[in-house]
DNA sequence: ATTGTGCGATTGTAGGACAATCAGACAGAC
DNA sequence: GTCTGTCTGATTGTCCTACAATCGCACAAT
C-alpha cells in the first residue's frame, strides 16, 4: 500500500512542484518579448542603467539576463561598446532558414509519430488564429500567428532541444524580417498556404508534411530576398513605433 | 580605385577585426570546459563565491558567466538553491540523440555539398588524432577525439546554427554519459567506427554518410541504455578524480 | 510520527565605486 | 584639404559591500 504522503503507483500526481520564476527569468523573456514586437529595433545599443532602471531592477539583474540573450545568439556583446540586438541581413536568411528547416522537418516527423491528439488539436488551433488574424487584416497579428502554427508543429515533438531551438529561431526570424526591411509584410494567403500543414499532421502523413514545411519555408525565404519578384499579394503594413520603453516588471 | 583604406574588391582582406574576449567569455568556457572534463561533476551545486574566488573574478562576473550556460541549458538555476550541473539521465538520451542525430545529418548533407578541402582535411585530421588515442588506450581522450570528428564534421557544413547547437550537444553528450553511468567507457573499435565517416565525406556520398552517421549514433544510444547487451569490447577506465578547484584565469 | 521553530549558510538583489574603453569633436601637421 | 593626434564625455567592465529572502537541517514540541 502506498505511503499516504506520495501519490499511488498509476494515478497522475495531484500537485506539480510549484517554481516561482526568478527575476532574472522575466527580465529575460521581456527582453525577448521586446525584440520580436520591434520594441527594441534590431542594431539597437542596450544602454543596460537606462534599461535596468526602466524595468525598476538593479544592473547586475539585467546584465544577468542579457547574458541568456547573447548565449541564445539574439544579443551580441561587443566589448568596450555594450550590448545590442543581433541584426541579421540577407546573408544570414539562407543559414537561418536551413537550420530552421533542419528543425521543423524533423520536429514534424516526431509529431506525426508521437503526437498526441491534444497536441495536434493545439496545432489546429493555432491554424484557427492564423485563419482569424487574416481576416482582421492585421499584418503583425498574422506575422505572429503564422509563426506561432510552427512554434505548436515543433512542440508537439516534445522533443525539448527542438523546442528550445525553436524557440530562439523564431526570434531571429522576426529579426531577420526586420532587418531586411523596415517595414513588415506578410503574403494575403498564409492561412491558406499553412492549412495543408495541419491537414498532413492530422493525417500523419510523414513525407507530404515534410515536403510542405520544405516548401513553405522555401518560399519564405523567396519573399525575404526577393519581395518583387514573387507574385503573392502581400499585405503591407509600416513598422509601428516602437514602445519607447520596456514595461517595469512586477514581481 | 578603391580608396587606400579598403581592400580592393575580390581581394580577401588582409585583417579581421580585433576582438579580445571579455572576461564573461573567458569565465564561459572555462566553466563549459570544467563541466565537459568531468572537473565538475554532474548534479554538483556550483557555490558562487567559492568559485568566484577560485577563478580569481568577481561574484557578478561568475554569475553572468553562469547564466549563460544556464540558457545552453547545461546548468540549471533552482531559485533560493542556486546553480547546479544538469543531469542527463536514461530518459533524455534518447531525445538528446535525436536532435544530435539532426543536427549531424543535416550537418553531413550540407558538408558534403559545400565543404572546402580545407574543412574535410580538418575532419580527417581529428580523425587521425582518434586513432592515435585509441593507440594509447586512454578512454577519455578517445571520448574527446570522437567527439572532435563529430564537431569538425559539423564545422564543416559552415552553418553557424548547426555548429553553436552542436557545441552545447557536445557537452551534453558528455553529461548524459557520465550521469549514465560513473565510469567512462568508449568502444574500442571507435577509430574503425568512424573511418566511413571521413571516407564518405571525402567521397561526397551524402546518402551513405548520413546513413553511417545514424548507425554509429544509433550504436551509441545503445552502448549507453543497454551497455551489457553490445558485445563490442569496451575500454574502460574509472572516473579520474575531478580537479577539485578550478584554474585562475589569467588575464 | 508529525508539526513547528530556530539557526547557519547561501543565494538574490541592490547600489556604489572606479578604471578601461569607446565615439566623436577639435586642433594641429603635412 | 586630408590626415593624425589628443581631449572629453559617456558608457561599459569589473569589483566590492551590504542585506533581505530563502533553503536545508537539526531540534524541540505537540
Amino acid at each position: 500500500m502506498p505511503s499516504a504522503s506520495r501519490p499511488a503507483v498509476g494515478t497522475a500526481p495531484a500537485l506539480s512542484p510549484v517554481t516561482r520564476p526568478s527575476t532574472v527569468d522575466l527580465i529575460t523573456v521581456e527582453l525577448r518579448n521586446a525584440i520580436y514586437s520591434g520594441a527594441l529595433r534590431v542594431g539597437s545599443g542596450l544602454r543596460e542603467i537606462e534599461m535596468a532602471r526602466q524595468l525598476g531592477v538593479s544592473r547586475g539583474a539585467f546584465r544577468e539576463a542579457a547574458q541568456r540573450l547573447v548565449a541564445e545568439g539574439i544579443v551580441v556583446a561587443t566589448p568596450g561598446r555594450g550590448l545590442s540586438v543581433r541584426t541579421i541581413g540577407r546573408d544570414g536568411i539562407r543559414p537561418l532558414y536551413t537550420a530552421r528547416t533542419m528543425v521543423e522537418t524533423t520536429a514534424a516527423r516526431l509529431a506525426v509519430d508521437r503526437a498526441s491528439e491534444q497536441q495536434v488539436a493545439a496545432v489546429r488551433s493555432a491554424h484557427d488564429a492564423l485563419v482569424q488574424a487574416e481576416a482582421a487584416h492585421d499584418a503583425l497579428r498574422v506575422g505572429a500567428a503564422d509563426l506561432a502554427v510552427h512554434w505548436e508543429l515543433v512542440a508537439a515533438s516534445g522533443n525539448a532541444w527542438l523546442q528550445q531551438w525553436m524557440s530562439t529561431l523564431i526570434v531571429e526570424v522576426r529579426i531577420a524580417s526586420f532587418t531586411v526591411s523596415d517595414e513588415y509584410t506578410v503574403r494575403t494567403d498564409a492561412a491558406e498556404s499553412h492549412a495543408p500543414l495541419v491537414e498532413l499532421l492530422e493525417a500523419r502523413d510523414a513525407d507530404a508534411l515534410e515536403a510542405a514545411i520544405r516548401e513553405n519555408l522555401d518560399d519564405a525565404v523567396m519573399r525575404l530576398l526577393a519581395p518583387d519578384a514573387v507574385g503573392v499579394q502581400t499585405l503591407e503594413e509600416p513598422r509601428p513605433l516602437p514602445a519607447p520603453r520596456l514595461e517595469p516588471l512586477d514581481r
